[in-house]
DNA sequence: GCTTGACCCTGCCCCAGGGGCAGGGTCCGA
DNA sequence: TCGGACCCTGCCCCTGGGGCAGGGTCAAGC
């Protein structure tokens, strides 16, 4: 005959939590004594271990009704499922962990080394500082969704910039973003971007690039940093 | 420049859980474009990720804002202090998984093999089916706390039982329950427990119980099942 | 031009497991 | 008999979102 404090420390669980099993009608609601305090048996306290190691495990407790009256069978399977669901979330927990490792240094790698010795390249070549921007937020995304990538990618466009016909590509296509979708020079520039991809096909655009959903953020990522002369720009270079 | 969607999925997170940090003041508002839809920069995209990783890690939103906006040093204390947490939480969740397991075979041990033998022992002896079922109950409980505990100390119980001087004194106890409180024969039951103890003084009652906390559980846990003879003659006994 | 499906907006209510408070009763030991 | 610990009900509040309603927006295909 324990008082609900005493089934509560007995059980690990909280007062409340107690009262609230019994409003869901998990618990059963026990008799009162003659002042109106429930007084509870064994078979309150071992239900209630029950209620209380699958609330623990995650277990919504409209499910954990369920399965109290389930049969046993029902239940053994669903224990199953249970146990694999908290194997895999303390999987989670530990990649989280990992996770929380990066941040200690995470500011340091707003901008990786490489990134930036990029950056410095574009705007040692003259590119505006508009463009740079949207490499730089572009990069940081890369980074942060997959460094080895972003690393490995960013290594291969430095190497890309020593060939003049690319510079001259990239500092048209930033000085075309300004002009009218009209101008006459649109045409042509489409024409050698056309040719130039031609020429290098599997290179960067195509590269190595582990994950492709990455590349698909990328460019997404930049899409709304757009004009009138770039959208004509690209359908001329599609064809 | 993300929409909310592109950004959800890029740091694996809700829209929902978005526009909540942005409610909590976690992530700041992007600029709205022409039709009044979010888009979002790349640095917002690494503070979700880091908003991201904490809240993971069962950081309070509110802590989280705060650790924001910290030094470097605080920030480092406080992931240090979380990754402990997160420690801790997986270990608890490994318990957890063990007590799942238990209750997989758990209405088995509703009454261990060694209690009921003790319980038939009692039964045998002529106790009555109250005392049967308050001890009963008491087991139960003492098994769910702690097996083995109560294991070992109902082996010591039935030994008990072969002293015929323990079994009068259960059996008179057991049959005290009913007898008026002015009874006459309650004194003398009285001595003859208290010169039982003396001359048993380690056994049972002060055993070989690893937690304390239980037996005093348990003598609570009968303790509503008391009765006016009961009460007078353990106010006898104690002196 | 029109439809269709995917996406976005705000606002509202819901959940578990309590916390806290009010306002009052009960029990037990000294 | 008094203080402190315990119990009762009932109420509203919090977190970290999920779900739904009701409506606007965008892009692709016909």
């Amino acid at each position: 005959m324990l008082t609900i404090g005493q089934l509560a420390d007995y059980a690990g669980v909280t007062i409340k939590a107690i009262r609230h099993y019994h409003e869901r009608g998990l618990l059963p609601e026990p008799d009162r004594d003659s002042s109106g305090y429930r007084r509870y048996t064994a078979e309150h306290a071992i239900k209630l271990v029950k209620i209380r190691t699958l609330a623990h495990a995650g277990v919504p407790l409209a499910r954990v009704k369920d399965l109290l009256g389930a049969d046993p069978d029902t239940l053994v399977a669903a224990i199953a499922e249970i146990d694999h669901d908290l194997e895999e979330r303390i999987a989670q927990l530990r990649r989280t962990r990992d996770q929380l490792a990066q941040l200690r240094g995470g500011d340091r790698l707003f901008v990786a080394p490489e990134v930036a010795a990029y950056l410095d390249d574009l705007r040692e070549l003259g590119v505006s500082e508009r463009a740079i921007r949207v490499e730089r937020d572009g990069w940081i995304l890369m980074q942060t969704a997959s460094p080895e990538d972003a690393c490995l990618w960013v290594t291969e466009k430095r190497e890309l910039l020593t060939d003049p016909e690319f510079r001259a590509l990239y500092l048209d296509h930033d000085a075309a973003y300004g002009w009218s979708p009209d101008d006459p020079r649109l045409p042509a520039l489409a024409d050698r971007t056309r040719n130039w991809f031609t020429e290098h096909p599997s290179r960067s655009e195509t590269g190595p690039v582990h994950n492709p959903a990455i590349a698909r953020l990328a460019a997404q990522s930049q899409h709304g940093a757009t004009s009138p002369a770039w959208d004509r720009l690209a359908r001329l270079t599609r064809g």
